[in-house]
DNA sequence: AGATTTCTTGAATCCGAATGCACAATTGCT
DNA sequence: AGCAATTGTGCATTCGGATTCAAGAAATCT
């Protein structure tokens, strides 16, 4: 008692349903593609003997002809905002609904990009999204390979690619202008890595606010977006004689750490005696011990943005890059004292 | 002046490099496999001919020909504890070390898997983790396509696939014999979503433990592992006439809804006036504010075992089945009255 | 030097599906 | 019925690299 699945070992063949099918192979491909012509009773005849083999259609072997992959790199650096599984979770459906499947590379260093670009080019990726930097010359390898890229949440100096993001500066400005407006002025900033593009433009527009505001040469400690890290430089900060009454987070996650900080180690009241804010809006953000007065991305917004303008470029490489900005969505919160 | 790159279009293949460089298109092949032979002398002109177009193995060409398209796929439902993005960063990390490539899957439910296989066979894969349950008929769909498969954190009943997991169950039972050898009594249970079989897992311990320590029938209320739906079971179950001393929620997500609604609404202080315990370890469990007393799971050391047992089976398709079992990390907290 | 082994290398073939082309079968029309 | 227009189907070829085989070149041995 055997059964006959297909010859004992290997997968089944377009050949193998052919056969059993008593039709040509060429048929069965076109059984198996949208807009072919096939003659119902064939269709019925291929699909029952598909069925019984446990037939598939080898994607790996349709692409190698029809020169695409349906595959798109998502490259994602680890630190990156840590709402980055949201935005991975949200990428990967969105492209699945478009019937493309997601390769995930993830970095830790600037310095991997190199070869996860080499990775994505070698399989053949129909575009790719990055969450990280890319060099020049890497962008121009993309391009010469006729690749269309989306950056997301980071857009390169040389405005000629495609980009989606969130207005990290007006954002922070808005906060900025909360604080200010409700009468802090000793505002610290607490920043990200120094490597983050994100953290770049936050602290730009939150620097460059406050100035507008005359308020000038904030004090700036660097931070890594890590929970630990906003503790460690509010601490600091908390330690200085003359003490902020405001600090600004370039993540929510730091400004977390901030909250806690100043409770448990100084015994602060937030935001009686310091205001402290975030950016991002991750879950989070709004636990009761928190409340955080942050500015949310809207990822689902950005990323449905992100996955149609990558999958109109892979269609028609014609058209032009574009860059879609979203605002971010202004949470009043409760850990700062407004008005 | 136009660059000579490739003809002006298409990708470089090997042809291109080999008419380049004077050689055969095997040769170019041989250079870039390891254990091939190949002179100096041409492997020097063949690189250097292959820089000059730019030219890079096409995966999915050499997939098709040697049957391995050296990616694996990686299931995860959505909601399967929300530690998974430290997983899958893990995952996908360790994956790419050995060479692999992670073809992702996320799904939301239970019915989206067919779909989700289906997909897994087509793309060739050459191999599986996956996060979420498998029918019995899908598991056999796997075995029929010799795909070796890993479960994470959950075993079919059917004991023949390899799978990697923490011991749900023990780490449960742990948590109930801190908050009984403590004096508490009244222990209500919040597990998570009824399709879960970590939910399950978890529950089981904990119910089984209680009983064994003469505590039957404690009350038990159905979350979906996210911190809102902590918070609603948390308020019934503190409005009840007979109030419980302690909550067991089946993550941590869960368990700090459980503290922030308790402290909010109720004006509780915790550990004093209610125990909250959670699992998972992820991090906000270990916030100031919250403290939790957990169980974490030792994600990186399930990861690389995850790893490295699937290509294992790649590699060697004869190797038995593995459980592979990891004892949860107990953290005290100070969410719990303890002793 | 001659015989033998080891290395290099190219020609040909293969992987599995898609597709242009030509011919066959069906349908539509007068 | 007779001819044109429309489908339906098979043959042969293609995608890009890996691999087998055999022949030629080089190295080793006696």
């Amino acid at each position: 008692m055997h059964t006959s699945k297909t010859r004992h070992n290997r997968r089944a063949t377009s050949y193998d349903v052919a056969k059993l099918a008593g039709v040509s192979q060429s048929a069965v491909s076109r059984v198996y593609k949208d807009g072919a012509s096939a003659s119902p009773a064939m269709r019925k005849r291929v699909l029952e003997a598909a069925e019984e083999v446990g037939y598939r259609p080898n994607a790996i072997a349709r692409g190698l002809i029809t020169q695409r992959s349906n595959m798109v790199g998502v490259i994602i650096s680890r630190m990156t905002n840590l709402n980055y599984p949201e935005v991975l979770v949200e990428l990967t459906r969105a492209f699945s609904e478009r019937g493309i499947r997601v390769l995930l590379f993830t970095i830790e260093r600037e310095s991997e990009t190199a070869a996860v670009l080499d990775q994505l080019l070698q399989y053949q990726v129909d575009g790719v999204v990055t969450a990280a930097m890319l060099t020049n010359d890497q962008l121009k390898m993309l391009e010469g390979a006729r690749i269309p890229a989306v950056f997301f949440n980071r857009s390169p100096k040389d405005g000629t690619v495609s980009a989606v993001r969130c207005d990290q500066e007006e954002g922070e400005r808005w906060l900025v202008r909360q604080l200010v407006e409700s009468g802090h002025r000793n505002i610290a900033i607490i920043t990200g890595p120094e490597d983050s593009a994100v953290s770049l433009e936050r602290t730009r527009g939150a620097i460059s606010q406050l100035s507008d505001l005359g308020i000038q040469n904030p004090l700036v400690m660097t931070g890594d977006y890590s929970y630990e890290s906003g503790r460690q430089c509010c601490r600091q900060m908390l330690a200085m004689p003359q003490k902020p009454d405001a600090i600004i987070a370039a993540n929510d996650m730091m400004a977390i750490g901030c909250i806690d900080e100043a409770r448990e180690r100084y015994d602060l009241l937030i935001p009686d005696d310091i205001s402290i804010v975030g950016f991002d809006g991750i879950g989070p953000s709004s636990f009761a011990a928190y409340q955080l007065t942050t500015v949310q991305q809207p990822v689902e917004r950005m990323t449905k943005a992100t996955v149609s303008m990558l999958i109109e470029r892979i269609e028609d490489s014609s058209v032009s890059p574009e860059e879609r900005v979203f605002a971010g969505h202004r949470i009043a919160g409760n850990s700062a004292r407004l008005n």
